[in-house]
RNA sequence: GCACAGGUGGCCGAGCGGUUAAUGGCAGCAGACUGUAAAUCUGCCACUCUUCGAGUUACGGAGGUUCGAAUCCUCCCCUGUGCACCA
């Protein structure tokens, strides 16, 4: 099949955008131009570990960046690595992973490939497993592509590095990971690998093995890694600062509200279609006191929630997140959680109010404190409301609450329907 | 296998026979302040209960010595380092 492609100028205007680093440049160029003048599509590819059932806004990075080769009509090969996620990525880790099950990594992988299409065309993806060559290889593969690495090489990658030197456990199959890896590559002939900055080593390997067995070597792409919610740490679900692509729209455009101005700026770059210069004038005015970073940040969460559900959903929930956090007041659109008067010790017998209820107690059977023993502390705090009004007792009558009392604790509040 | 050094609350890290759910830091939560934030200040941060009080669990695991142990002893498990093994 052949293809127009767009020219060299124009491709890498758009592959280079965000781009934290692309090694070797040149080679690119050269496939680039060799795929204009034959009409060939290069191959290029991502690979995902099915280690959690949800992707996050920091995988979108490079799926993005995927998109944008799929754009330019070449061949986007979405692989997940199921065998290579019986490892998990050693990358940046101190620890060795929990190893998860096979029923675990299939069905991750399955919410992997509906999540991607939010962004990706499923009809121009070519979705792969690695199992497909791994779990085939055998004894004596294995150990010759084992026999091209030395000990020192991969102790070369600083985190295996860091924990020998400070005595600590590296399992050998972690070792492992990054050949896996490399030979996925050489698997798929790639032309192009796309991995954040952290993978540089990973990505390496494959050239080595690609090399090893006589084909062309791929470049690799890096993209940044951008940093979860609290504006520090990657974003990464078990830090918990990250947003899920499945996310409400609610959530979603809360959790966006709550980053930084500081870090605003990266999202626009690297989760959105944006174009540069446009992000640019944007911070300009918002510097010039032109435009108020929070206006910057409410059409950044808009944009961002838009892009995974649609423009409708994303207004409600801007309007209701207005009404919730900047009025602080009530608003209709909270979760609904139910809870049976029948639950134990929820309501008072003895006291007084004849059948008052426990606070604590709800707050906790609603899902708002982890213990009644902290929601006891936030009572006294003052962070308790209903319906809008802070509450300071701890027992308070049905007759009070009412019907569907909307509970708050802080930022957090849910509205209560009764059961039973 | 032998020797040595370690295993403390979400993480890091004090404590090394006795005031105490266990110093301190980070993270987290809440309040104030704001522009939703950030920064700053304050409070909280094992669980349960009829909560200005009481109880129950907690310092790798199991026993033991003590009036009393995270702290001492024994055995076991785990990690690292060195040596040995690789006839």
């Amino acid at each position: 099949m052949s293809v127009f492609f767009p020219s060299l100028e124009e491709q890498l205007d758009l592959i280079t955008k965000g781009a934290a680093e692309i090694l070797p440049l040149e080679a690119l160029k050269e496939r680039i131009t060799r795929s204009i003048s034959t009409g060939v599509p290069m191959r290029i590819k991502a690979g995902f570990d099915p280690t959690a059932p949800d992707l996050h806004l920091g995988h979108t990075v490079l799926i993005r960046k995927l998109r944008h080769f799929q754009q330019l009509g070449h061949v986007v090969i979405f692989l997940i690595g199921d065998s290579t996620a019986l490892i998990g990525d050693p990358t940046g880790r101190n620890v060795t992973r929990k190893p998860l099950t096979r029923e675990e990594i299939a069905a991750n992988a399955e919410t992997y490939k509906e999540q991607v299409f939010k962004i990706l065309d499923p009809v121009l993806t070519e979705v792969r497993y690695n199992s497909e060559w791994l779990d085939t290889l055998g004894y004596y593969d294995m150990v010759k592509l084992m026999a091209q690495f030395t000990v020192s090489q991969m102790l070369e990658r600083e985190d295996f590095h860091k924990r020998f030197n400070e005595e600590q456990p590296i399992a050998l199959h972690e070792l492992i990971y990054p050949i896996a890896q490399g030979y996925d590559s050489v698997a798929l002939k790639c032309d192009v690998e796309l991995g954040g900055t952290d993978q540089k080593f990973n990505l390496m390997r494959g050239r080595d093995l690609q090399k090893h067995f006589g084909q062309p070597q791929q470049s690799i792409l890096m993209m940044p890694i951008i940093e979860g919610l609290d504006g520090v740490q990657k974003m990464s679900k078990s830090l918990g600062n990250a947003i899920g692509i499945k996310e409400s729209p609610a959530e979603m455009y809360g959790k966006l509200m709550s980053i930084s101005d500081e870090l605003m700026w990266k999202y626009w770059v690297f989760l959105t279609d944006l174009r540069g210069s446009e992000i640019e004038q944007m911070k300009a005015d918002v510097a010039s006191g032109a435009l108020h970073p929070m206006l910057a940040k409410k059409n950044l969460a808009r944009v961002i929630t838009a892009d995974f559900h649609s423009e409708e959903l994303a207004e409600v929930a801007a309007e209701s997140w207005a009404t919730q956090f900047q009025q602080r007041g009530v608003s209709e659109d909270v979760p609904v959680v139910r809870v049976s008067w029948d639950e134990d010790g929820l309501v008072d017998v003895l006291g007084d109010l004849g059948g008052g209820v426990r606070m604590a107690k709800l707050l906790h059977f609603a899902g708002l404190a982890a213990s009644t023993g902290e929601a006891t502390r936030k009572i006294a705090e003052n962070a308790v409301s209903i319906n809008g009004e802070k509450i300071s007792s701890r027992i308070v009558s049905k007759h009070q609450l009412g019907d569907s009392p909307i509970l708050r604790l802080g930022k957090k509040s849910v509205r209560v329907e009764w059961v039973g």
